[in-house]
RNA sequence: GACUCAGUAGCUCAGCUGGUAGAGCACGUCCCUUUUAAGGAUGGGGUCCAGGGUUCGAAUCCCUGCUGGGUCACCA
């Protein structure tokens, strides 16, 4: 990389890493090095065992340095939090050559850095819990500054927080800001709570394709991709549902699966193209049994996490406490709505949807239109959770039907926060009656549905050989994770959220610049005067071109030799 | 996709009804042996997102584009 594209702050590191290599440092050392100890354990310990730092070794990031004369603080960071050290010249350097200390640690070092120590622990005249470094190991170089976020008490100054930068370099939010890492320790707890629950009842956690020649399970745009052996297109699943069903055909009585979805919809704060769900189906267990189920689930992630079952989330306390409410969607309709639309058809359902200003189009079958109903004017309302129960048979294509009302199905979605979290059926396991329902949605596909489900013959092949009666619950890991850390937005769960790709700047190569004879020594600095390609350089005016690079050469001690103004003249002439 | 706000130093941000850029932190040099958002002195650092336009003159006004945020729409 040319120094021109370089800041001043990264050549000074760069001439750091170079002056560390003189004195025969390795900046980026191979050898292990032994941790005996860790910032936050010293600080919580030391009070009532100090015999047992006397001895510590902790390796980590330098997030702040005061220097002062021939002693120094310093912070260091490694993976539980933040501790002081204290350095002394003498204590680090106890024979006549002072280099690691003045020179090393004063002068080469930098915040971002990542260094070994050993040393003792004590407290200072301020009452902070120290380390006393007896000695210090170059572990790591950084070569670009850290934003420098400090603290005082409680309040951020200088906060890294534009949210661009954060997600798309995302490494340097999780070094700055400890909420962030915090949030996604706690989205592992969640996964690792619910996998002890699912282990617990002898549930096989299994993983089934991601790549599938016909995407199922669920009503989505999937993302198409192809395979080039097979010469076959190839879809990126948008649901696990259809091949966990398979393997309880196969006999497993409990599978769950924990993996990524992709739908080829928009993007905003609660969707990203790629999404984490889980999935679990239960045989010989109906949806009555899923609800106890999913909420003795909620439960426990809830007490995991935060040790009791209230969470807040933006202006509402939410409380994950046993049980949840449970209500049927035509009665939250009819609470809402005053419109008892039980038994109705397309016609009265339109009209309902006329009064309450609901907009449709000729498209939408009841299923849709009683959706449309509870969307607009039921959702928003449960923020605490409840079970929303027996949805409309159009809108359930792999539910069983209801055992006492055939155009309703048994299936309940679980509503937190105004929001759906999880969605879970008495599964479907006629095959004669599972065919006619993809029938149906080829039927609305050709109506321009165009999130209507494909028709998987192998699945109902399998069927065909007899399922088991089965529940199945789906549930956003992504959204429950939100939810469970207060979080408003997608992104702030996700380590590495979908980004329009950053842009570099199109410029022509070196080549095309010596080809009409310029050195290549001077190609990076007509980059640096900003003529990215030979086209712009042909209708600059030489006599100002000639200026600026002189110019540069000089301010950024190029020590090039100046080309004649006849020269660049003709680079731009030729 | 619509509307709206924003993009200025490594980071966080000022910059008025147009006069060619500032602060704090960070960085360089110097002083200081228990400081703590350390302090003091001093110095360097910018394609003001990009491209057009208006103007004697644009970070500033206008247009277009790029990227992101917010709201809405779409999204079982």
């Amino acid at each position: 990389m040319n120094q021109l594209e370089l800041s001043e702050q990264e050549i000074i590191r760069r001439e750091s890493l170079n002056e560390l290599e003189k004195l025969g440092i390795n900046p980026f050392p191979a050898e292990e090095f032994p941790v005996t100890h860790y910032s936050e354990d010293i600080k919580k310990g030391f009070e009532e065992h100090a015999d047992d730092f006397k001895e510590v070794s902790l390796a980590g990031r330098i997030m702040g340095r005061r220097i002062m004369g021939s002693a120094s603080f310093a912070e260091l960071k490694d993976k539980k939090g933040r501790i002081q050290i204290y350095l002394r010249r003498d204590d680090i350097c106890p024979e006549d050559d002072k280099t690691l200390y003045n020179t090393v640690f004063k002068k080469l070092l930098d915040i971002g850095d990542i260094i070994g120590i050993k040393g003792f622990v004590f407290k200072t005249q301020m009452g902070e819990i120290s380390v006393h470094v007896t000695s210090m190991t170059v572990l790591a170089k950084s070569l670009r500054p850290l934003p420098v976020v400090k603290e005082k008490d409680g309040k951020v100054y200088d906060a890294f927080s534009d949210p661009e930068q954060r997600y798309r370099q995302r490494y340097v939010d999780l070094i700055v800001n400890d909420q962030v890492r915090d949030t996604f320790r706690k989205r592992t707890r969640i996964i690792n709570s619910m996998r002890e629950f699912f282990n617990a009842n002898d549930y096989l956690e299994v993983e089934t394709p991601i790549l599938q020649s016909i995407p199922g399970g669920a009503a989505a745009r999937p993302f198409i991709t192809h395979h080039n052996t097979l010469d076959m297109p190839l879809y990126l699943r948008i649901a696990n549902e259809l091949y966990l069903k398979r393997l309880i055909v196969g006999g497993y009585e409990g599978v769950y699966e924990f993996g990524k979805d992709f739908r080829n919809e928009g993007m905003d704060r609660t969707h990203n193209p790629e999404f984490t769900v889980m999935e679990i189906y239960v045989a010989y267990k109906d949806y009555k049994w899923m609800m106890d189920f999913t909420e003795e689930m909620i439960e426990k992630v809830a007490l995991d996490l935060h040790g009791n079952t209230k969470v807040q989330v933006g202006d509402n306390m939410i409380d994950f406490k046993r049980p949840y409410k449970r209500i049927s969607m035509l009665d939250s309709i009819k609470e809402h709505t005053g419109y008892d639309i039980a038994g109705m058809d397309i016609a009265g359902l339109r009209k309902v949807c006329d009064t309450l200003e609901i907009e449709y189009d000729e498209s939408m079958g009841k299923g849709k239109l009683i959706d449309e109903i509870f969307g607009e004017k039921c959702e928003a309302s449960y923020i605490q959770p409840t079970f929303i129960t027996d949805y409309p048979v159009e809108m359930s294509p792999l539910c069983k039907k209801h055992r006492d009302n055939p155009e309703l199905t048994e299936r309940f979605e679980l509503m937190v926060n105004g929001k759906e979290l999880a969605n879970a059926y008495s599964e479907l396991n006629d095959p004669i009656d599972q065919l006619a329902r993809f029938q149906d949605q080829l039927n609305l596909s050709e109506k321009g549905d165009d999130e209507a489900m494909f028709i998987d013959m192998d699945f109902v092949r399998a069927l065909e050989y007899g399922m088991p009666p089965t529940s199945g619950m789906g549930i956003g890991i992504d959204r429950l994770t939100m939810l469970m850390t207060g979080q408003s937005t997608i992104q702030e769960v996700l380590f590495f959220p979908q980004m329009r790709p950053e842009k570099k700047k199109e410029r022509d190569g070196e080549e095309k610049f010596t080809a009409i004879g310029v050195p290549a020594e001077w190609v990076p600095v007509i980059y640096k005067a900003g003529y990215l390609k030979v086209d712009e350089l042909k209708e600059s005016n030489p006599n100002k071109l000639h200026q600026e690079l002189c110019g540069l050469n000089k301010k950024h001690k190029l020590g090039l030799q100046n080309p004649k103004p006849d020269e660049v003249k003709s680079w731009v002439e030729n």
